[in-house]
DNA sequence: CAGTGAGCGAGCTTCCGCTTGACTT
């Protein structure tokens, strides 16, 4: 055991760490935080200066007994926690929890996980920087009194177990509006003007594509102009050649990998970060939760060979990248792989497909740019001023394109890079086909959740490490979900000269199709009105940015952390209790009608587990009848037969086995009852119309699927089953389940072994 | 884990940021 203890962060770090140092020094780590404040209360002391009450929580107590005991035969500690504001905060926490005497305890920090870096770091140990520990005290604080004196109005006023938080409540925010904008925006159309043309002297199937410069509003426009076309000499009036570069896009950071991830591979960032965690602990890439462009030394170096090796030295262009973001931290490297000279990881599809991304993103970050010739020829015509252009683009060179070229979020555009013919000033054209196509301006897109997180890190609201769990947060609350959208079928005219002849058509365009996208939901669409209304400053884009402008002030010793706290919470307090007792209950209400039958009034609103629909008034004697949303309406778009169509259910489907068959929606989507037991409708099964003979075969595959899983079974009081589950046999009884310990053969066992384990694991509960 | 939804009142829910296993039915 070494004289020497070093407590990183992450536990494939202290692998890897302990391999280059000594036998004198023994490397552990804490898991990131090890305190925190308690989960069941504020633990915030507001009067004595808005003390923290930090805890060790539960799961971190094996963490810190582990350390401990380390500690005992160290003489000198080593804390090498992150250089960022939480790194600092977690060392701070281990001196504290661990009761580190200060005269031993050294602080260092390494950028990269490299032999000479950390020896480098171990000459260079400092203190604890207690200011940059007040910065990450004040952004812990001041994220729990937000988070928990604004999620309880939400209780009270619209729905329980809803949240609120500075991030959360934004991202949800951003969604909803830009659903406003999409809802508001009303498309245009004009008409693009295309012409397709033979060069005079050149072969027959020279052809040239051009298109108009302007766009025409109307389609009157459009024909006149078509018209004009028809005994016009048309020529080629200038010609211009340019060269031009493109270049490499940075090495990934945590956000632009799950951009990626999410446009080449259709990852959602949740699997993005599952499978680059697997790969870093393999020790195949470097860590995945960063925002750093920065790329070691040792990488460059590795980069310039392999390129040197696989493309050639005209290809070599060393790079370091700058980070753009002003909210960067910078305590890693650019997420890429460990050693560059493996092209290819060995592993399950989705790894290797990420690694091949990281990979060549990396190494295309260190090659030349592409050299480009960019052509643009105008076109002129006697009969009109409006010239034709028409664009060509020849790859001189390719460099980094060879490798690795990043997506984009726009759709596919129809500016594909092609050659033109030899041109110059001059040349008579031969009018093939002139076209008027009628275009339709785009509404803005929905965000997926990796543009969604593209956006927050542009706000500089999340970090690496919580872009996922936002994404998470945001759609386990019901305020957004994924979903796809059907599109619509869009008329649009098409006008084509032809010789002498003008045909006009009406084609038909599928438009507005949408795949895993982000939208509001109700609950989501009322929180966000309710908090905009009342805590417009928490919600305002820029509210992080200006907190984390004071986070470094306090960072830098000019501000102390509790006067800014204190400046915030004195209104923010007094706003929270305001509302509480101002605001009224948000209920999302819209009135959609009268119900024919009975000629009360329906409403569509928030109720007390979603989304409801309700005939007749809250208040007075007789009670409302409700009926829940189904998935996919929603309280904006509901129509009042939709509505209606709800109190259908529960309805009779038929009987069987003399017992009567109804069927309704619950909790988890359409259901068949039948003699008290519940079956699953399937997807392509409506509850409304769905048949007896299809009720009944639910009901007799459902049974046969039991039956199949089930090895044994004891009648008697309580009866008991031994089932086969995803994790291996289990016992099931009365509601509830029993592991099988390791060793008994579930084919052979007994009804009192069963009971045995049953009362055994039902002790263990309590 | 399944038919709720008013209102009463018990007790509960909730934040962001750092890190991975232990655990599951």
């Amino acid at each position: 055991m070494g004289k020497n203890l070093v407590i990183v962060e992450s536990p494939a770090k202290a692998k890897t760490i302990e391999k280059f140092l000594g036998s004198e020094y023994s490397v552990k780590s804490c898991f990131g935080h090890i305190r925190d404040l308690s989960k069941n209360n504020l633990s915030i002391d507001i009067d004595k200066g808005f003390e923290p009450e930090y805890e060790i929580p539960p799961e971190k107590r094996k963490v810190i007994t582990e350390l401990k005991k380390a500690l005992k035969d160290a003489e000198v500690v080593w804390l090498a926690t992150d250089e960022d504001r939480e790194g600092e905060a977690i060392s701070w926490h281990l001196v504290q929890a661990l009761n580190i005497d200060q005269g031993n305890a050294r602080r260092i920090v390494f950028h990269e996980i490299t032999k000479p870096a950390i020896l480098e770091a171990i000459k260079n140990p400092r203190q604890i920087d207690n200011h940059l520990v007040d910065a990450q005290q004040a952004r812990r604080v001041l994220d729990r009194l937000v988070g928990y004196e604004v999620s309880p109005i939400l209780w009270r006023k619209i729905k329980p177990a809803l949240s609120a938080g500075r991030v959360q409540s934004v991202a949800v925010r951003l969604i909803v509006e830009r659903e406003e904008e999409i809802r508001s925006f009303r498309a245009e159309s004009s008409f693009r003007i295309t012409g397709l043309f033979r060069v005079a002297g050149q072969k027959e199937d020279v052809t040239l594509e051009a298109e108009l410069a302007k766009r025409l509003k109307t389609r009157e426009e459009a024909t006149a102009f078509l018209e004009k076309c028809i005994g016009a000499e048309f020529q080629v009036s200038g010609v211009e050649t340019k060269p031009a570069r493109k270049s490499p896009a940075p090495p990934f950071t945590t956000s632009t990998l799950q951009q990626e991830a999410s446009r080449k591979l259709g990852f959602s960032v949740a699997k993005t970060m599952m499978v680059a965690q697997q790969l870093y602990e393999s020790g195949r890439i470097t860590y995945m939760r960063t925002d750093s462009v920065h790329l070691s030394n040792l990488a460059l170096a590795t980069a310039k060979k392999v390129i040197a090796e696989k493309y050639g030295d005209n290809y070599i262009k060393t790079r370091q990248f700058t980070t753009r973001s002003k909210s960067a931290q910078e305590a890693h490297e650019a997420i890429r792989p460990t050693y560059l000279e493996q092209e290819m990881v060995t592993g399950d599809a989705s790894q290797k497909r990420l690694y091949d991304l990281i990979w060549k993103r990396t190494i295309a970050s260190q090659m030349s740019e592409a050299i480009l010739e960019k052509t643009v020829a105008e076109i002129s015509q006697s009969n009109s001023p409006e010239l034709f252009i028409a664009r060509g683009e020849v790859l001189r060179f390719e460099g980094f394109l060879k490798v690795y070229l990043e997506s984009t979020d726009e759709e596919e555009g129809d500016t594909g890079s092609k050659m033109l013919p030899p041109l110059k000033q001059g040349d008579r054209l031969m009018r093939q086909l002139i076209r008027a196509t009628e275009r339709f301006s785009q509404s803005p897109a929905r965000y997926t959740e990796a543009s969604l997180v593209k956006k927050l890190e542009e706000l500089g609201i999340g970090r690496p490490s919580t872009y996922a769990p936002i994404i998470s947060t945001i759609q386990k609350r019901e305020y957004a979900e994924k979903k796809d959208k059907e599109g619509s079928v869009r008329n649009y005219t098409q006008i084509t000269l032809e010789g002498n002849r003008m045909d006009s058509e009406v084609k038909q365009e599928r438009t507005g199709y949408e795949k895993g996208k982000l939208f509001p939901t109700d609950i989501g669409t009322v929180v966000n009105s309710f908090l905009m209304k009342y805590f417009e400053n928490i919600m305002d884009y820029h509210f992080t940015a200006a907190v984390e402008k004071e986070f470094d002030e306090i960072a830098g010793g000019r501000k102390a952390w509790r006067d800014m706290i204190r400046s915030f919470y004195t209104p923010f307090h007094q706003k929270v209790k305001e509302t509480m007792s101002v605001s009224g209950k948000q209920s999302g209400e819209r009135l959609l009608g009268t119900d024919p039958v009975s000629g009360k009034k329906v409403y569509a609103k928030i109720g007390r587990y979603g989304p409801i629909v309700q005939i007749g008034e809250s208040e007075g004697n007789e009670k409302p009848r409700f009926a829940g949303l189904q998935k996919g309406q929603s309280i904006e778009e509901i129509s009042l037969g939709q509505a209606l169509a709800l109190f259908n259910l529960p309805r009779k489907a038929g009987s069987y086995e003399d017992a009567e068959i109804t069927v309704a929606i619950g909790r988890f989507g359409p259901y068949v009852r039948h003699q008290g037991q519940f079956y699953s409708l399937g997807k392509q099964d409506d509850p409304y119309t769905i048949s007896e003979e299809r009720a009944i075969e639910i009901i007799e595959q459902k049974r046969k699927k039991d039956q199949e899983r089930t090895i044994r079974q004891f009648e008697g009081e309580p009866p008991i089953s031994i089932l086969k589950g995803k994790y291996g046999p289990y016992i099931s009884s009365g509601g509830k389940n029993y592991r099988i310990p390791k060793g008994s053969d579930p084919e052979g066992m007994t009804r009192e072994e069963c009971l045995d384990i049953i009362s055994r694991g039902s002790k263990r509960k309590k």
